[in-house]
DNA sequence: CTGGATCCACTTGGATACTG
DNA sequence: CAGTATCCAAGTGGATCCAG
């Protein structure tokens, strides 16, 4: 996959399939700007096993704040990405669950997660050992 | 992995493999907040087609300034994901590539970008769609 | 050319208290 | 239970000037 066409090469000529068609980029950008932000993917993650209600919610993405939580899930609630199903019992109930695009995260997330296990303790060694290094 | 199954139960007790190991949990935290800031992943996707200099990096990533810029590629080198090369020349030229353990996030960022061109529009468009309903 | 340094506006995010 | 509102600290990021 060449990450879509090759549309244009303006910059540097460096070969057929150099980067983002630099029309994407700025899609990509606004993008991770949602869910790239501190707790939307793990929202996301958390909710790909199912519904969940707010409490739930909060319990199962540990350290997330209430704020946090609320302006996240409206986000992505705004996005399209979770539905948010408010039920009129006589304890409040609300649920929140993943939209069909939400769910279309799911390869994204799954990569990133993977990718995570298998980096983060080399990334914290190395990060460590450029410390060390300026002890020199 | 199992974040995937059984898409329909009971919210409350969820079985043993909720979502994230939860010990992942907060790695994965972490992570994001350096691969998913505004601008890790632009960098990245840019250097997976090759090295480049500072400026032609500044070039092939539109709206980044020099501070950010200079930000990101140091934070990466620490983390152990691009290297740096300064070559002691007349007109000092230093390039940026990705080490291995960059390279490897290729997976991630390749399904964040497609992910990111197949729904772009329609997020947009469903969240403009949300703003007209609140102008009701 | 490749940044470092500084100033500053804006945003993010946590803590807390309060409401339906 | 499910939020909302407010305050406040810290971080993000842009602009600009400066230096090797």
């Amino acid at each position: 996959m060449c990450a879509m066409d090759t549309a244009d090469r303006p910059a540097a000529g460096r070969g057929p399939c150099a980067a983002i068609p630099a029309e994407q980029m700025d899609s990509v950008r606004q993008m991770l700007d949602r869910i790239g932000d501190k707790w939307s993917m793990l929202v996301i993650a958390v909710l790909e096993a199912g519904p969940l209600r707010y409490t739930d919610l909060q319990r199962e993405v540990p350290g997330i704040s209430q704020r946090m939580l609320t302006v996240t899930v409206r986000q992505l609630q705004q996005d399209g990405l979770v539905t948010r199903t408010a039920y009129a019992e006589v304890p409040p109930r609300v649920e929140y669950a993943l939209t069909p695009t939400g769910r279309s995260l799911h390869h994204v997330v799954t990569s990133l997660i993977t990718w995570v296990a298998d980096h983060h303790s080399q990334i914290r060694e190395h990060r460590t050992q450029v410390e060390d290094a300026g002890t020199t």
